[in-house]
DNA sequence: CTTGATAATGACAACCATTATCATTAACCC
DNA sequence: GGGTTAATGATAATGGTTGTCATTATCAAG
């Protein structure tokens, strides 16, 4: 029987030890931190509900452990326009979470979309190979964002949308 | 005959004043640097090449510039994760000059390819209509970059390839 | 379990791209 | 040309992110 990382879904520790990290209590706070939600968190508002239970983490240590996380590609670091950078999960073990966004430029509402992911990831893949095959680039993740106006914004919107 | 702008293809001005806003020297300038460049130019980049020419144009009016531009849809800002902003027009017109971007995310260059564009466009804009629908979103873009090594970066890197 | 090497932490300061301010200038309509 | 007013440019301010460094905690070895 495998054992487990004391908190949360086994294998987190294994992959800090994995890459030479150590896993510690921040770090293991902002990956449950980021395991609960299912919103778009900035690095402010993970060391907000990180605080709340562990007062001592600090801002700093937010950043770094994202970084790290994101060096072994277990988060993705969006940008939404907004002005600071956001995280998620990355998931890429079950196919299911996969999705991609929708971007309100007006009041910068974020929509995930799992809908014609399939469809998209099949067409994603072959290109992947393509341009790896053409680029010799080792494509690793892709980005996809569709940007406009939400239902909302829609209607208060001049012309112009923005 | 219509009449063009006085320097530059014909319409910048149109489109400024349709949109209630004045051509200026400083635009004009700015955007005859974008058009002139097949580089993903950050503000400081145009600022620079701008200033060789116009040395009174501050980076402040670049800014506004391009903001302006990019409300407008005539210019879209990229963020390849390097800190700060890059800016390319859109090139709406002449669906020839689209592109999408592969990002290294190593050094930073970014690759533009063309290729299996028309496909990805085809699935896109089907997508786009589905999703508009779905969620009655306005979209008037998108964006698709893919992550990854590039040719140098791969000898160089380690197992995890950052 | 204790220990030691060293990675990680946290408080703070520094950084730097971007934005706000405001007096001055210049575009554009008449 | 002249007046209105948006645009400009110098400067300061903002704020997200990163660097510094003394202290702490992880984890492998004994």
């Amino acid at each position: 029987m495998p054992r487990g990382d004391g908190k949360g879904p086994p294998g987190w520790k294994g992959r800090f030890r994995g890459c030479g990290h150590r896993f510690t209590i921040p770090r293991q706070a902002i990956i449950e931190t980021l395991e609960k939600t299912s919103e778009h968190l900035s690095a402010e508002d993970i060391y907000l509900k990180v605080h709340k239970q562990y007062p001592n983490i600090g801002l700093t240590t937010v950043y770094r452990t994202l970084e790290v996380l994101a060096q072994m590609r277990l988060v993705f670091k969006f940008d939404f326009g907004d002005g600071r950078a956001r995280y998620e999960l990355s998931h890429s073990d079950s196919k299911k979470d996969h999705h991609h966004h929708l971007v309100c430029t007006s009041c910068n509402r974020i929509i995930d979309y799992t809908d014609f992911i399939d469809e998209e990831v099949e067409l994603l893949n072959k290109t992947e190979k393509a341009l790896s095959k053409k680029f010799n680039f080792k494509i690793s993740n892709h980005l996809i964002q569709f940007y406009g106006l939400c239902e909302k914004c829609k209607k208060t919107a001049g012309p112009l949308g923005g």
